[in-house]
DNA sequence: CTGAAAGCGCTTACAG
DNA sequence: CTGAAAGCGCTTACAG
């Protein structure tokens, strides 16, 4: 059988929608973008034709006329795989639908944090958005700063005023976490912290510290143990904590990995979850549903901070092009509670 | 101070290049796509002039006139989040460096899967990636062929002969492993299987059990529990197999969530990893780095093969646009032994 | 409010 | 081997 020349595959243009409708193709690209300067009758017959012929804008086409290609650059350290993953998902998600190309740099020391700095300006792009814990350094900050590049700094705890950033409100979340667990019951909470050189750490410790004396209760401070958001420093911690006696009935951890590592000891001292003991995380990445029980965590959209992200960092270079100075935002994202199987009252 | 109007944002095109080098566009477009009919002097001029000006290619230019800019769909079901994760990362990162716009879908049951595909054949995609257990399913398969779109099937243990696929070698990683566990020394391996309606599970039993023939050990039934690849269904297989008296000296997990909750399990019993046991996985997810001990696995280059599958598929697209049938290729991809700290000799 | 023209950056034919 | 022309799909000015 020959092969057959199928030219079903040619995709619908904006053009075929505007012959379908019996207008010009500019009216057609006016109603697909809401432009709101198009007569309602035009706008309807423009709409009905689109769903008819399933028409997709080709985006491509879109962003050579529009933003002419933006490239995005990405500048971190310290992967925390699953939490950058997430990340870097939502942003290539978003630089696809709007035709932005992405570079990403990874960077150990201050060195070499200077020659990728210098590597995403030499590949010319035209703003930078960077992840924690980079996000919280004065040195790439400014550095970036100095090649007058856009700058999106995100889930910074503490973001410089003059830079975009985009994140959570670490505190209110564990705020939020904190009374959960208190109104659970649980008086005896015992915390792991995460590494003291975050904003985001700080933030959290802060206020799990503020809401236990807000309800009238002491922390002692053995009750608070170090940690560095790794799952080693959390198998650490959570032996300390186990150990008291009183051993706490919760123990608040300030992010998944840690909890993780809290299962396991409490797992290995015979401990059941929930029921003997309340295990909660933070941040909800892919690991706080890969173990058994399901962590309860307070939900960061990183997917999502990652698409906005994009579109912040787009925003600033589209007013620059047009030689305006763009504006600083700080946008905050929702968090959630997430309650799964790893929390229940006190014994 | 006013806000300069800064020009300089304006990238440098192919024609900049051309001018710079004294040649037309096309040549400077024929340098660029490596195509070998130009002239050595003229190819380094070019080349030249677009290290001196820092040329970066405008995809969606480019795309516009090659590809016409394809749309891929990827039909997902089960997600284990790291995998997936990974492998769309791969995905997007390819599609975007071609122009080509990415759908996912997701489905659980097999009513849902009929209408993600609907629903991604009504976007006019050109062609689906299937990530594992999918790319199995006669069923998925068969829709997606009914409507006479290309596939790449990924990390399928046994794939469609029909349809395109890209993978590693499971039976050959699982052997791998397994005489590298039998070269430590080790006699009494216990093995946690995955779920036995994949595939790739399938083929690491079978290399397993091959494996330890070869080297004239018999594995006791006892010796192999069953797993469906969950942290959890890890736990119970790790569980049963370190109650055994006498105790394995090595778990092989087949894959990286299992050998975590055995992990976790050592952990409770005391054992130290590895001196008193040794803990190997598959897949080298995120995880298995996050753990401590780090885990020693098989690492499948899950990422790289997100690229390639968009290659796959885009070759498949662009071969019936051009009225040829696609030919079907089945993609093996190397997987690496990585050696971490969960193993050691026997004690 | 609507449309005809031009062009974003690149590459596919088509000539030489 | 090299290049002049045309066009991929869309939207930005510019006219009406």
């Amino acid at each position: 059988m020959p092969p057959r020349r199928r030219k079903s595959s040619t995709a619908i243009t904006i053009l075929d929608v505007a012959r379908h409708a019996g207008v010009s193709p500019m009216t057609a690209s006016r109603v697909i973008n809401g432009n709101p300067r198009v007569t309602p009758a035009l706008r309807d017959r423009v709409q009905a034709s689109v769903r008819e012929l399933g028409y997709r804008p080709n985006l491509a086409g879109r962003s050579l006329r529009t933003t002419g290609t933006a490239r995005i650059g990405v500048l971190y350290s310290n992967p925390s795989a699953a939490y950058l993953n997430e990340l870097v998902l939502g942003i290539l998600e978003q630089s696809s639908l709007t035709g932005a190309q992405v570079q990403i740099e990874k960077c150990s020391g201050i060195r070499s944090q200077r020659t990728a700095t210098q590597r995403l300006v030499e590949a010319g792009v035209d703003g930078i958005i960077v992840p924690p814990p980079l996000c919280d350094s004065a040195q790439a900050i400014g550095e970036i700063g100095e090649r007058r590049l856009p700058i999106v700094a995100v889930a910074s705890g503490a973001p410089h005023p003059a830079v975009t950033s985009i994140g959570i409100d670490d505190y209110q979340g564990a705020v939020t976490m904190t009374r959960f667990l208190l109104g659970l019951g649980h008086r005896r909470i015992g915390f792991i912290a995460g590494d003291p050189s975050h904003t985001p750490a700080q933030l959290r410790t802060a206020a799990f510290r503020d809401t236990m004396a807000e309800a009238g209760l002491e922390v002692p401070p053995e009750h608070v143990a170090g940690g560095l958001f790794t799952y080693r420093s959390g198998l650490a911690a959570a032996e300390k904590l186990l150990r008291l006696d009183p051993r706490p009935t919760a123990i608040f951890c300030s992010n998944d990995d840690m909890a993780a590592a809290a299962m396991a000891i409490a797992h290995g001292m015979g401990l059941h979850v929930p029921t003997q003991l309340t295990i909660v995380g933070f941040d909800d990445t892919p690991m706080a549903t890969t173990l058994w029980p399901e962590l309860t965590t307070i939900r960061q959209p990183v997917r999502a901070m990652g698409r906005d992200a994009v579109t912040l960092v787009l925003e600033q270079v589209r007013e620059r092009r047009n030689g305006r100075a763009a504006a600083v935002k700080h946008q905050t994202m929702k968090f959630t509670l997430v309650k799964r199987e790893s929390s229940g009252p006190p014994p």
